[in-house]
DNA sequence: AATCAAAATATGTAGTACAAAAAAGAACAG
DNA sequence: CTGTTCTTTTTTGTACTACATATTTTGATT
């Protein structure tokens, strides 16, 4: 009798199901086109929660994960107990917030290494593009401060040195991306440590050619320098 | 009198003013440890929204907020109603929700501009220890597809034949960097366009490189196949 | 024992309440 | 009339309660 039309629940399926995303999901998007749409610029100030809430006709709780989810992202900026405005755009600052070697595997920790390689090794012609005499005079003093011989020091070396030849690129991006990609490149160097050996090029034949060689020297240059890296990333591969 | 003591509440500043962070700041931080100290594995149920609200003390929205923060970030995943569980690792998951050219300032997307050009000139070596004889054989298929006279597809041609030589690489997360570099790539080509030239060698030429030519050979038939980059990239340096 | 229904769980959402900090407004003194 | 101080208002931060809904578990029935 009853029984006759069970489950009847099921036919609401149909229309509403376009939304398999939740109210705060929903919000999330709706947030980031009104902010695109209304073309806010850094510093403006945000609607107020209950504002939204309001006029999205959903509680202030969800407004709030939403909001939570962008500020995550370092799309937005709390003022204390003033309000919320636009951050400055930063593509990076959530990406730091991820980066951690202990929840990475191991795969992509080695792509990473390989991005590293790849790099350093297509500086060569932005370098040659930028280079100014006082970049090479702080080069100059970094490699006059090496300690050869001292394996404790060898990797801040290398870190004052490869910072400054991605300083001078004059790409903010990517000094930034290079600077929170360096604990990754420890760790994976640590495995490395044992392998190790100098490459042919030093840091100070490096600058040489950077001083009086072509692009293409210090393309090779560079090369021979990451060598052993390079012989690392053969070795990873065919495992 | 009794003004003799006015704003005692302002002595209560000392001790809880070390944070300076809200509770739903502080619950996040909380979790991340947790993840780490635990060793939690990807897929592995996370403990419920009650039982995390009751053993930190605050209350259940706090810790939504510090989840949905999470989940924003793409270390957790919510399994409909059944629970959390730790995500896959996806180190470009939260990357890729910041990267709009909209919201981003004309600096950053010339700083990617360079950073691909950067990239593309650094994939030779890694492309050479990697290529195979099939990889040849469908960048030929690639490359006999284009139409040389289509300005249309130009693009299209561009992103399968530079796409594929990522994908060469093996190394899966550069290669999804740069898919999700790539719409911006073509936001400041399109500003480009009016300058554009076609540089001096050609996907065929560089496909013949590969095929029989060093790795040097490669380095600088790149060069010249981005020269009208590079070109564009000067003179962007030069405003 | 297998199947189907009911109860227990856990997330998703709404709503209320209040504390605290900042801003805005009002009152007062010079 | 102006500047300072006090009060009120606004807005975020946090807690608590309640309920809907989907999933799992348990239980009952054949």
């Amino acid at each position: 009798m009853e029984k006759s039309k069970p489950n009847t629940k099921h036919l609401a399926f149909d229309l509403p199901k376009l939304h398999n995303l939740t109210m705060a999901d929903q919000v999330e998007l709706k947030l980031r086109e009104y902010f695109k749409k209304k073309a806010f610029k850094p510093g403006d100030l945000l609607p107020k929660e209950l504002e939204i809430a309001a006029s999205l006709g959903v509680s202030r709780n969800i407004v709030r994960e939403a909001l939570s989810r962008l500020k995550a992202l370092g799309l937005i900026e709390t003022k204390k107990k003033r309000g919320m405005v636009l951050a400055e755009p930063d593509i990076l600052g959530s990406f730091e917030k991820v980066l951690d070697p202990l929840i990475m595997p191991d795969s992509t920790l080695y792509d990473i290494f390989g991005l590293r390689l790849v790099l350093e090794m297509g500086l060569a012609d932005v370098l040659y593009m930028y280079k100014t005499d006082q970049d090479i005079q702080e080069l100059e003093k970094i490699v006059t401060k090496e300690k050869p011989d001292s394996e404790k020091f060898r990797i801040k070396n290398e870190i004052a040195f490869h910072g400054k030849l991605y300083a001078m690129t004059n790409n903010h991006t990517l000094m930034r991306f290079q600077s929170l990609l360096l604990p990754l490149f420890d760790y994976v160097v640590a495995f490395e440590k044992d392998h190790y050996k100098p490459g042919g090029v030093s840091h100070a034949d490096l600058l040489q050619i950077l001083r009086e060689g072509t692009v293409e020297d210090f393309r090779k240059g560079m090369r021979l320098h990451l060598e052993p890296h390079f012989a690392w990333l053969e070795h990873l591969k065919n495992k």
